[in-house]
DNA sequence: ACATCCCGCCAGACA
DNA sequence: TGTCTGGCGGGATGT
């Protein structure tokens, strides 16, 4: 495809196109294609419309800047960078990329829509090739090519009016782009490596923009820079421990009373206070206290206190130790600017605001916190509202009790160290330049260290239940949204699990996935919990605390020390349980007593297993043996991992809780690893979801011994069940029958759990639990209904205890890969080809 | 007019 | 010296 050009160089300087306007256009147009795509997984290789615009390489000079060269530039900001030479005075941000692809795709793209003459522009558009989504109802009704030639003048002005507006580019949409190339909740041993570059690249905008995001996320852990040009992305693992320990580091800054003591003051512009004799916000206490101010010394320190990872942390601390949760900008820059010295400058401030501004974007596409307006007798102010984890009492408490058996300490109040990360952990500190000379022995290998999957750190911020409650939303079903109100807390939570269904996020499931729902009784829930929890008070646990909490749980449960030592050994196939047993010691601490009681709805547990098929001795022997399993053998309702179909995900729900209370979102099938979607932001992308109410899943052909279903059929009608199941699966999940290719993953092992998301509980924006059928797609119920029976291993047959399995489809494998990326795509893309969608779709269900 | 924030210059840091 | 990094603010765009 690449180098196929079709378009001649010409009009690159085309007047009738103001600079700005072309690279706006080129940009725009580039950052939709290479986003949508992105999102899905696909490389821009993989667009197919991009044959009719690559050039032939030969015709350009690939050192040639894109826009500098090519488009008139802006004098007052080239400086006389008129000429190749001194536009490589500046730092070229491209020629460090690989030169054997020095003309990306994107590149090309940006080049070519840039320098492509209107008329093609337009045809282009008119075919509705840079309008993913946006354009969505104008591309439905432009489907007459003839009709737009003849108003190719008007379509000129048209495009204009249509050009993408700057929304389109904003650093905010940037940022989703970007989030959703990595999964919230990667696994434990995943080790995304993130290269500013190829990200870059593929979104199609400069390297300036994504340090702006990288800053924001590195601020909260999502990310940790581990070398030149390359970061490692954790996820929101760590998102709440962060967030715990900003709130505790705001708390001593003591931000709360300098907010009030602005809002008190109306909010006077500094130069105003001096003269009115009021007092200065307590700067000093902010600064001192600041971060890794402290530690480092001289201009270094001052430009790194004005980074925006800093001005990032301090502005969610604002948030965190707000009781309304809703900081103003104005408020938030007199606090977290430095006022001492910048008051009286207004550009200074006008500059700070910018970066909150910058700042606020990521936050809100990492729907941290969301954009409103306060009414103030001065009027409408901007202001941004916490809509992210608020209530960290439990995950403390879950924290401690963690540590206890984790021996992991969380180091809140620690200083920051140069690097404005927060230190959540003693060993991890994710720091850099000055933070290399700290940790001499390996800057990189700490970093390594923090991000592996068995970092202590981990498991603690699993403990907070509301960020890292992959598997239990219950609150998301019905109650609000991304909006844990401040007033959500752990308590409500738990109160309301009673209510409403579990609530659980299957993201992508890989090659082997296949889920089953086992159910349980009430007391093993609770037993189970507390043994999932003791053994797995945290991923890491898994790995460094196998020795001493495996041997009590599987001391319960019989296990021989072998079998111990071979869960020891193979871990790896339990790591997808990370945010069970985050959320296990969650429950431990909150539901032993009402455990006792009886009065505990339990959520489900999720669980996953390498095919036994796949696994090797060893590995079988782990999964029967590993302590994380929530089973008791020989209970009634308690499936031990050896019952279990040789399945390479099941999921665990208690019969009490019942699967009457079980969602499923099972997101659109991109490349499992690569790209990762939260249910919400499906939603956002316009996924399509399924919701399946109980009824639905009646005929689901799957042995479902413990439930009182009919054939053999998961009847989710639990008894005492309230609430239907709802099944959720995103157009790409399209399920499989479980071939050999779908139960023997290259790992044997499933990301589901490391993928399950407390962003469930912004689900109910997307979809509608509540309704019988969502936004459907077809297909996927029609494939579910289809999927073929779990096949039972001896062990299930043999049995002694009625079990109930659900399978979920397991995604395709390789092959299928890309087919449900596309599907995923024209999930987003309605208006693309669905014949072709529903060809693939058939072709799936046909096998 | 004000709110937003894109854009890229340019300088410090680093190899 | 070249590149990475990111502070910074002009100025364009949106409301």
């Amino acid at each position: 495809m690449e180098g196929t050009g079709c378009l001649a160089l010409k009009d690159l300087t085309s007047p009738r196109k103001t600079r700005t306007d072309l690279v706006e256009e080129a940009d725009s147009n580039n950052d939709q294609k290479a986003s949508w795509f992105s999102l899905l997984g696909f490389t821009n290789r993989h667009l197919p419309f991009q044959e009719n615009i690559f050039v032939d390489c030969t015709k350009v000079n690939p050192k040639t800047p894109l826009k500098n060269d090519l488009m008139p530039t802006a004098p007052s900001k080239q400086k006389g960078c008129s000429t190749l030479e001194t536009i490589h005075n500046t730092p070229i941000k491209h020629v460090d990329r690989p030169q054997a692809d020095p003309w990306t795709p994107t590149a090309n793209l940006k080049m070519l829509i840039s320098a492509a003459s209107p008329d093609i522009r337009n045809r282009d558009m008119k075919k509705g090739l840079f309008r993913p989504i946006e354009n969505e109802e104008r591309e439905e009704t432009s489907s007459d090519t003839t009709q737009f030639d003849a108003m190719e003048d008007c379509a000129t002005d048209e495009f204009e009016k249509q050009r993408p507006n700057r929304k389109l580019k904003s650093l905010g949409l940037l940022c989703q782009k970007f989030l959703a190339l990595y999964p919230d909740y990667p696994l434990s041993m995943e080790k995304t490596r993130i290269s500013l570059d190829e990200v870059a690249t593929n979104l199609g905008v400069e390297r300036r923009r994504i340090y702006d995001i990288v800053n924001v996320l590195e601020s909260l852990l999502l990310v940790s820079r581990v070398a030149k040009n390359q970061y490692c992305w954790h996820g929101r693992h760590k998102l709440c421990q962060t967030l715990e320990g900003l709130q505790s580091m705001g708390q001593q800054q003591r931000y709360e009373e300098q907010m009030a003591q602005l809002r008190e003051k109306d909010c006077k512009p500094p130069e105003l206070r001096r003269k009115e004799g009021l007092p200065e916000p307590q700067e000093g206490q902010i600064d001192h206290m600041d971060t890794e101010s402290d530690m480092t010394s001289g201009s270094a320190s001052k430009r790194k206190d004005k980074s925006l990872r800093i001005m990032s942390q301090k502005f969610v601390m604002l948030f965190l130790v707000s009781k309304t949760k809703i900081v103003s900008l104005d408020i938030a820059a007199k606090i977290l600017i430095d006022e001492s010295q910048d008051a009286a400058d207004h550009s200074k401030f006008k500059t700070k605001v910018r970066r909150l501004y910058d700042i606020a974007n990521v936050l809100t596409s990492l729907e941290l916190i969301k954009k409103i307006h306060v009414t103030e007798e001065r009027g409408r102010k901007p202001a941004f509202k916490w809509i992210g984890p608020v209530d960290f009492k439990h995950s403390s408490e879950a924290s401690q009790a963690a540590a206890a058996v984790e021996h992991v300490s969380v180091v809140l109040k620690e200083p920051l160290a140069p690097r404005p990360q927060l230190v959540v952990s003693g060993k991890q500190r994710l720091t850099r330049h000055a933070s290399f000379s700290m940790l001499p022995a390996s800057a990189a290998d700490q970093r390594r260290i923090s991000s592996a999957p068995s970092s202590p750190q981990r498991h603690r911020k699993g403990n907070d239940g509301h960020c890292v409650l992959p598997t239990f939303y219950p609150n998301a079903v019905k109650g609000g949204p991304s909006a844990p109100s401040e007033s959500q807390t752990e308590d409500s939570h738990s109160s309301s699990s009673q209510k409403q269904p579990p609530l659980v996020y299957l993201q992508s499931l890989p090659h082997p996935s296949v889920l089953m729902v086992c159910g349980s009784s009430l007391a093993d829930r609770g037993g189970a919990a507390q043994r999932s929890s003791e053994a797995h008070s945290s991923p890491t646990a898994v790995s460094r605390e196998t020795s001493a909490l495996g041997k009590r749980s599987v001391a319960k449960s019989g296990l021989s020390k072998e079998e111990e030592q071979t869960a020891k050994r193979d871990r790896t196939a339990f790591r997808d349980i990370v945010s069970l047993h985050e959320n296990c010691i969650r429950e431990k601490n909150e539901q032993e007593t009402s455990f006792q009681n009886g009065s505990v709805v339990s959520p489900a547990l999720i669980l996953t297993q390498p095919p036994k098929g796949s696994l090797n001795k060893d590995q079988a022997n782990q999964t029967r043996g590993c302590p994380e399993t929530p089973f008791r053998e020989g209970e009634p309702g308690r499936h031990s991992p050896e019952q279990l179909a040789p399945l390479s995900h099941y999921l665990y729900v208690p019969s009490s809780a019942g699967l009457s209370g079980l969602d499923f979102f099972l997101a659109a099938g991109h490349s499992p690893g690569s790209l990762s979607l939260s249910p919400s932001r499906l939603a956002s992308l316009a996924l399509q979801y399924v919701v399946l109410p109980s009824s639905a899943l009646s005929s689901f052909p799957l042995i479902a011994p413990g439930l009182s279903g009919t054939n053999g059929s998961v009847n989710f009608r639990m008894p005492g069940g309230v609430n239907p199941t709802h099944f959720l699966i995103a157009p790409g999940a399209v399920p499989c029958p479980r071939t050999p290719e779908c139960s023997s993953s290259p790992n044997g092992l499933a990301p589901s759990p490391g993928h399950l998301s407390p962003e469930q509980e912004r689900l109910p924006k997307a979809v509608k639990p509540e309704s019988p059928v969502g936004v459907g797609h077809p297909l996927t119920v029609l494939t579910l209904q289809q999927q073929p029976q779990t096949p039972l291993t001896p062990k299930e047959v043999r049995a002694p205890h009625s079990k109930t399995f659900f399978q979920t489809p397991c995604t395709l494998g390789s092959a299928a890969s890309s087919s449900l990326r596309k599907q995923g795509m024209r999930a987003q893309n309605r208006t693309g080809s669905s014949a072709q969608r529903r060809l693939e779709i058939s072709n799936n269900v046909s096998n």
